[in-house]
DNA sequence: CTGTATTTGTCCGTATGTATA
DNA sequence: ATATACATACGGACAAATACA
């Protein structure tokens, strides 16, 4: 009679390590609100005490939470482990990690990235037609114009960047205002080595300055279009 | 005579923690591709050894990177910590926690989260419309039908997403796919305590088999535009 | 400005789990 | 089946940093 584990006989769970556990309870009354952001966790040795393990159990627990940016911790007197409050660069961050991951291992390529960042940036242009305010058209004259003026290849790919985000945060949106820029930076960084060609900024000038002569006039598809046109002209020069 | 601290009079970087130190060099490790997925990662004492710290500082480095699933940890003899191999799960559920937290504290709002979704999946549709395999077509089939004969609204409700995914799959921008379902997971959180009008289920039913036929005969602006009246139509139901 | 209390950071030792001889 | 070797998991003690009296 051959034996057979647990698992395959009854509908029980794998034991988990205590840190886990004690990681995924705190993570529960963060995500449920029980726990405030800014809110003071208790200090180690009382966490510990809580939940019957040594200190630094509870340390590795708060380690995992902290990787996903859920506690900040600060040594001293006046330290310990607060609740994080939630920011926007978390978010991209973890996004933009995970993507350059899928990216080497091809799990996405980057026609696919390409052509994520049109779905979302054509639409953005045209409700930054709509919404626009005098300060989001100034953010986006002083960056097509630092583009311009960009004194190398690298510092205008940085200032084209800004010129993009304007837009995104001109539409008013704020989940596609962050959704976007990871997926810049991962293309960014993969076709980065193989070096953009550079005869195609003037092209490139002209372009940012169509895009925001549409949105400052409120020409929606006029806008759309013209970023639309814009985004292909980067895939085929690969920048 | 004030005393001005190191920061505000030079450039200079904060001290790091160890542990911080130790998981920032494994994790460029990682991602520059030098420990490729799979990879076993020397023992922790061997690690230790090498970045001059105890086992523990080791630990909870590994800590950091495993909370990102950029390591896999096992004990035991055969054990070890692994270089994970990347998946969509771990993307994806790192997005929706971010995106729940910044949810709740009104970083973002349901009508963002509704538009972000309604940007992502017309164009799937359109695209679905064009690319989609006998074996899309079957699922899409195959989910509608779930739909409409789900025993509860809550069982309705996760076949219809099925059907979003199947829809979301076969456009076959992987990016797309992966994005979109934390959008509906967190939108579903925030709302399912609201209770979605279930009167408007057959509605849901007819459209799903509308945007279904269009996919099928492939009219991908039909496609689009029946995927983009559903979803005008989910979020007046609040589904 | 110096001492002191409090909190996190680090190290070492031991326990426990796991595969294999 | 049992022992053994080797991996991570856990616990206790000390060191360092920080704010405040």
């Amino acid at each position: 009679m051959s034996t057979v584990t647990p698992s395959e006989k009854l509908s029980v769970n794998r034991i988990e390590p205590a840190y886990k556990q004690v990681a995924a309870q705190i993570k529960k009354l963060i995500v449920d609100g029980t726990l405030l952001p800014g809110e003071q966790l208790p200090v180690e040795e009382k966490l510990g005490a809580s939940f019957g393990v040594s200190r630094n159990t509870v340390r590795e627990a708060l380690r995992l939470l902290s990787a996903d940016n859920l506690v900040r911790t600060t040594r001293g007197v006046s330290g310990g482990t607060f609740v994080a409050v939630p920011s926007t660069e978390v978010l991209q961050g973890s996004i933009e990690t995970s993507l350059q991951l899928l990216s080497g291992s091809n799990s996405i390529n980057v026609d696919e990235l390409f052509e994520t960042r049109t779905i979302l940036e054509v639409p953005c242009a045209r409700s930054a037609a709509l919404n626009r305010t005098e300060e989001d058209l100034a953010r986006m004259r002083a960056s097509a114009d630092r583009v311009e003026h960009g004194v190398n290849a690298l510092d205008r790919a940085d200032h084209s960047q800004d010129f993009h985000q304007a837009v995104l945060d001109a539409a008013g949106n704020r989940l596609l205002s962050m959704m976007a820029p990871p997926i810049w930076r991962v293309f960014r960084k993969t076709t980065l080595a193989a070096g953009g060609k550079s005869e195609a900024w003037a092209d490139i000038d002209a372009d940012h300055l169509l895009i925001l002569e549409h949105i400052e006039a409120q020409r929606p598809e006029e806008a759309a279009e013209a970023m639309r046109m814009h985004l292909v002209r980067l895939h085929e020069n690969r920048l």
